[in-house]
Formats: C-alpha cells, sequence, structure tokens
DNA sequence: ACATATCGCTACGATACCGTAGCGTAGCGA
DNA sequence: TCGCTACGCTACGGTATCGTAGCGATATGT
C-alpha cells in the first residue's frame, strides 16, 4: 500500500485548513482556498473527507489548545499559573475571532455542535479538576454548583474576550482569583 | 411627492430582514430572501439601501430592545428588576443566535461593528446608570473600575448565554445579584 | 520491474448570491 | 386630468462555491 503519500497530503490540507480557520473562520473557509494554499489538489481533499465540515472537524480535532492542569496545593495559586497560560491564548484577536465563529455556525448547525462542545469542555475540564481539588481541600463551600462556580472563575476572561477584547489587557490575574476565591470561600457555620 | 408608497415598502423590507436575521443571522442573510418574504422588489430594497450591510444596519437600528431602568432605591432592587427584564431576552434561542452572529461578524467586518458596539451599550447603559446611582448611595467601594464591576454584573448572563445557554434556566437572580454586591461592597476603612 | 494506490490537473454541472438595467405600471399630488 | 415618482418584474453579467468526472502521472511496496 502506498501510505505515505497520503499521510503527507492528509497532514498538508488539515494545516492549511487549522491555517484558513483562524483567518476566514468557518463560515469564511472554503475548499477551493484551502486546496490552493495547501498544495493538495481539491479533488484529493474530498477523497479524503466527505464535505466541508468533516474537513474542519478534523482539522480541529488536533488543534484544540489543552491546558495544563497546575497542581501547586493551594486553590489561589492554581488558579493564577491556569490563568497565566489560557490569558494569552484569549488574548489573540484570531483566537477569539475562531471562537466567535466557532459558537455561531454550532448555534445553527448541529453537526459542528459537538466541535464546540469539544473545544469549550477540554479547557472547561482543566478548571474544573483545580476547583474539585479546591474543594477537597475544603477551600470551597462545597455545596455550590459547579456553573455557578464557572461564572466567577472564567467569566470575566470570557465576557472581555467575546465582548471587550481590549479590556483583556487590564484584567489583573491575581485580583480575579482573589475575588473568584472571595465567592466561593466556606461559609462559616 | 409620493412618499407613502415609499415609507410603505421601506418598513416591509426591513421588517423581513429582521425577521431574517433572527432566523438566519447576518451571515444567512439574503437580498434575494428578504425580496420574496417581503412581497417587495429587490430593485426596490436597492433603491433604498447601497448594500445588504446597510440594510442589515437599518433593521436592527429599530428594533435594539432598551431596558428600562429601575429605580427603586437599592441596588439590590434595582438589580434584581433588571435582571428580571433582560433574562427573558437572553433565554431566546432565536436572539441568542443572532447575538452570536452579530459579534462574530462584527470580528470581521468593520462595518458592521458600530452595529455591535450598539447592540451592547444601549444595554449596558442601563446597567451602568444603576451601578452609578449604587455608588452615589456609597452602596459600592467607589474605585472599582466599572469593567471590573460588569464582569460580575452581568457576566454570569452572558456566560450562560453564549456558551451554555440550558444553564441559563437554573440562574438564581437574586443570589446573582447578592454576588455580585458581595463583591462590590465598599471595604470598611 | 510491475501492479496498484494515490495524487494532480482541468473541466464541468449545479447553485446561490450580488448588484444592475430596462421597461412597463400604478399611485399620489397639483 | 396630468405628470412625476416609486414600484414590480424579468432578465442579466459576474463571481464564488460546492462537489464530481475523467485522465494521465507518480510514488510505493512486492
Amino acid at each position: 500500500m502506498a501510505r505515505t503519500r497520503s499521510l503527507e497530503a492528509r497532514e498538508k490540507m488539515l494545516a492549511a485548513t487549522a491555517e484558513l480557520l483562524l483567518e476566514s473562520g468557518v463560515t469564511g473557509l472554503t475548499i477551493d482556498e484551502v486546496a490552493r494554499r495547501s498544495g493538495v489538489a481539491k479533488t484529493t481533499i474530498y477523497r479524503h473527507f466527505p464535505d466541508r465540515n468533516e474537513l474542519i472537524i478534523a482539522a480541529l480535532d488536533g488543534h484544540v489548545p489543552i491546558p495544563r492542569v497546575p497542581d501547586t496545593g493551594t486553590f489561589r495559586e492554581d488558579l493564577i499559573e491556569f490563568y497565566g497560560e489560557i490569558l494569552p491564548i484569549f488574548m489573540s484577536e484570531s483566537v477569539r475571532r475562531l471562537q466567535l465563529d466557532i459558537l455561531a455556525a454550532a448555534a445553527r448547525d448541529p453537526e459542528l455542535a459537538r466541535l464546540d462542545l469539544q473545544q469549550t469542555r477540554s479547557r472547561a475540564s482543566a478548571l474544573r479538576t483545580i476547583y474539585e481539588r479546591a474543594r477537597e481541600r475544603g477551600e470551597v463551600e462545597p455545596d455550590v454548583p459547579y456553573a455557578d462556580a464557572f461564572d466567577y472563575l472564567e467569566g470575566p476572561l470570557i465576557v472581555r474576550s467575546l465582548l471587550y477584547p481590549p479590556l483583556l489587557a487590564d484584567l489583573d490575574i491575581e485580583l480575579m482569583a482573589d475575588r473568584a476565591i472571595a465567592l466561593l470561600a466556606p461559609r462559616p457555620r
């Protein structure tokens, strides 16, 4: 079997797709442009993927950045490290555009919805781990639903990234951590 | 002058545009479909608006819901009233889709960016008024940047609406108000 | 070296839009 | 009643995309 060429072409087109997604978004990406830029013939792309959506999904499958899960021993330090890691990602204008694009596309195309889920889930899971550890250590009020915690743990980041990207630069990571901690701290009994 | 017919056609096309925006979003809206649905000839649409973007902007100009600004005398009650008013808006799936669509489109098309601004600004201004009043009454720490306050005043709503719409239903308005107030309360000196 | 999997290329058919032109018609004001 | 204005309609020219067909060239494994 001649698999080498096949793999090479596949990688080239996936790379070009990921690149184009950042530039043009889900809506703006076209197969023709992927072909042009990757040097792979359009027909070959269709030999690998049945349609546009599958290509997009495949391209993103590998490129979802999975943040490290810090484990410093304290909630506060974990949060600060985590924020420090994902803030640069959020600050990228192209990432922001892509994120919005995926959300918007997923809201209309059920096929793409799973993509969306995967996107946010992977990031959310790291934060969740941090939160669960803090809960086990007794650093947070145990019966707060995680959804509520998330609103405050990552909310400011998301709000600014999606709605007011210039304000991301003003975000004080430590302050954000302290505020979240203050809200989630165990209540005295 | 024969202005009556003109106005009538204009209103019909704007109404159809607004309707279509909710269904198909900014990206999905086509002039042909507006023509079909409104009963107004496509040519007439172009006689009123130079291009697609202008039509979209005009259609939304009138349809941005401007929330009332409650003035109950206390921060907490103001917030709860405000939340009660805008929560139903956020809970509409079509509004959510449109909001995402506008954000995504604005992130790419500078012409549409002003639309986006107007959208969020009008809502934000009501909340800001509430906040300023509370500040004058001494109910909040005076030197917190408004951007920070906003993160917590409206963040949970935005996060859930855009990222996890099903969780909107779980949102406890009073609890959200209390948490925001706790964070923003004046520090003892 | 030979067979076969895989690729590149060009060319399509099919849609779907955009935005415009030209012509005839109907309403509206004087 | 007359004339202007705005409209409706059909038909374009142009572009972009999707997804497919057919054929020749090339790499790979045996």
